[in-house]
DNA sequence: GTATAATATTATACTAAGTACAATATTATC
DNA sequence: GATAATATTGTACTTAGTATAATATTATAC
């Protein structure tokens, strides 16, 4: 039993971990079967089997692990290909390249991009609480930024702060209207050009 | 008893219109002493000697309340000044002059104006349900849109409906950062410039 | 005016999200 | 192995929001 010593991690948090695995596995694979809105929170703390309190203490709603779920499918499509944006010309191409990667594998499924964008969009919002989620959405978006901003394609008088935020919204924007009408999907990302 | 028949509502609707505005007046007050999380749709029913089913029926959710209470005050503040915008000089101006106006006030109350926020930015995302809400916003931001690609100051290849959330998000945008560091005022609206 | 159709209100009961908390179990530390 | 920290559990609670059947109000037709 001396495998696991060279990760730093206690056996606390390796449970831990294979908690909010099995949390996001299960929670997710009934959303997707019965839809978000009709699968419950002690639907999910039964068949993961755990306590409610417990299931509420990893994620403080139940659109956290829709959140969190998001958060890591994105780091796993982009964890390598970070580097790859330096290639292309402009701060458009990167955001149509970023945008359409993303939109793989939603069409279906409308409902939870949709609770998923609201309730990132609402702690954007939330100045207080804010907990610091990263979305995996800003990285990569600060990194197009940085990269524009050397280009001279994005003015560099404001602050990133504001630019994240934008770029995030811009991309809210450009699906709701890719849902909407599929062929002006190239506008949205014009926009971006502040 | 011959007094009313000049307007054309029905008793009915003149009752409904006066229940309406008791519901946001009371829930109004509640929220600004007590604050929103803490006031509840039980209490706002109960004073104002209606039912709680009643109430739904009314307004949807407690944000809707608040919602509308936001709608009618624009519209009171904004009803003859529409055609002063002309006036000013660009978009830019047009759009520090009406973000000024709508901040006026709000200063405190945090919370109200966040709920509003999210509120209103959920029903732009709910693409199902959308409910049409005018908010009091889309006006105005449409008028100011047109000016501005008339005066070629926006560009004018970008359908309105785009540019239109566009402008909702930025105002929502200039706001928080308005409440982080005051003295950015002006940066957010200058990226409204697409 | 009275019958009747349409619409609104009410009371009641329900579901589900999220919180609170004290008791218990598990893991870490010495 | 004792003990301090931390996590889990069960239970009970609050509140937003929905459903519904009975009742009341308003509108319409005669």
């Amino acid at each position: 039993m001396l495998s696991n010593e060279l990760t730093p991690t206690s056996r606390m948090d390796r449970k831990k971990e294979e908690t909010r695995r099995k949390i996001i596995a299960v929670a997710m694979d009934l959303f997707e079967r019965q839809g978000f809105g009709t699968t419950t929170m002690d639907q999910i703390a039964e068949k993961v089997d755990i306590a409610k309190g417990t299931l509420y203490n990893y994620f403080p709603a139940k659109e956290a692990i829709l959140s969190e779920f998001m958060q890591r499918s994105f780091h796993e499509k982009f964890a390598s290909r970070t580097g790859r944006f330096q290639d292309l010309p402009d701060t458009r191409s990167r955001m149509v390249y970023i945008f359409s990667t993303l939109l793989e594998g939603i069409e279906r499924q409308k409902e939870i991009f949709e609770r998923y964008m609201v309730y990132r969009i609402q702690s954007m919002l939330s100045f207080h609480l804010d907990e610091g989620a990263d979305s995996g959405f800003s990285r990569l978006g600060l990194e197009i930024i940085r990269l524009g901003q050397e280009n001279g394609d994005l003015r560099s008088d404001l602050p990133p702060g504001i630019l994240e935020d934008l770029f995030e919204f811009a991309f809210i924007t450009a699906a709701k209207h890719l849902y909407l009408e599929p062929d002006v999907y190239d506008l949205p990302t014009a926009i971006e050009r502040s």
